[in-house]
DNA sequence: TTCCTTGCAAACGATTTGCATTGGA
DNA sequence: TCCAATGCAAATCGTTTGCAAGGAA
């Protein structure tokens, strides 16, 4: 059995909408927009990256609340590269948990996954060095860092 | 046999005193102090919080040319935390492989060594993702979320 | 009508930089 | 003496916000 990649985007939107729907947020052509490009750039994006994509269409200004919208309702994640800059993505539960592979040298950013027993040690260890620091574990986060094809050449 | 906190932290003043020469960088005494607190910190901390330290005697510029130059150095690391602000701490050759855990509540970062035997599995894993990326691996991060004592209550 | 969303411009906060001054080797 | 280091103020850059206009329910 084959899910193509345009079939699961519709479904990722279509949980995106029932999400903001229940959260009486609205599902903009915008929104649908900038959740569409994200869930098909395969890592986590810039709102200059984003804008560049969609061009005329969206001004910064706009996209940047469209991110802080999405990004409340839970259905976006954020995070930061190298440089410090916002990063977004699909949230995890659109996604699925997995890990980020940087570049040290140009900072492109591409998801990974990670072996799942792997993933239920690190969870595991994870969990007692929280405790034993006195924290309550949320979770983590595995970057692995390394120089891409087009770089290394 | 130990060492305690001033042997080590002069020691590893030392070692940065070694590296700079070895650059024709000069030990200032603002650079000195700003090495010294980080040293000491248990975690990374930003420019501000060094500010704060440090206080009048060094304005916020100089400290983020005194960073600056640190980092490019090799003696400090630059992280970003989750809001985007830079963090810096002693290089992983100056404070040993480690990783980070982090209040997602609070914000507050703290070191924490991670059990070899999972840290060898992990460099393993790694190796193997960069590899099948096409990507030549260089290091990895592990960054442990968790609610801190203080966020808890 | 009543909110929510959008665009534009101005404001912000973290960080960087130009320039004149100071300080060490 | 001479280049590196410093302090201050102004500039940058990513990001946020005030406010008036446009749209959907």
């Amino acid at each position: 059995m084959y899910t193509d990649a345009v079939e699961y985007v519709t479904d990722l939107e279509q949980r995106v909408g029932e999400r903001l729907g229940a959260r009486r947020v609205r599902f903009t052509d915008t929104r649908r927009a900038t959740v569409r490009v994200l869930a098909r750039a395969g890592g986590p994006r810039t709102a200059s990256e984003l804008h560049d994509t969609l061009r005329d269409r969206v001004p910064l200004s706009s996209l940047y609340r469209t991110l802080t919208v999405l990004e409340d309702a839970g259905v976006l994640d954020r995070s930061h590269d190298a440089q410090g800059v916002a990063r977004y993505e699909p949230a995890e539960w659109l996604l699925g948990h997995h890990h980020h592979l940087v570049c040290v040298e140009c900072g492109a950013v591409k998801d990974i996954q990670i072996a799942p027993q792997v993933e239920t040690e690190v969870s595991r260890l994870v969990e007692r060095i929280a405790t034993e620091a006195g924290y309550t574990a949320t979770g983590h986060k595995i970057e692995v860092e390394g120089i891409c094809r087009s770089c290394a050449r």
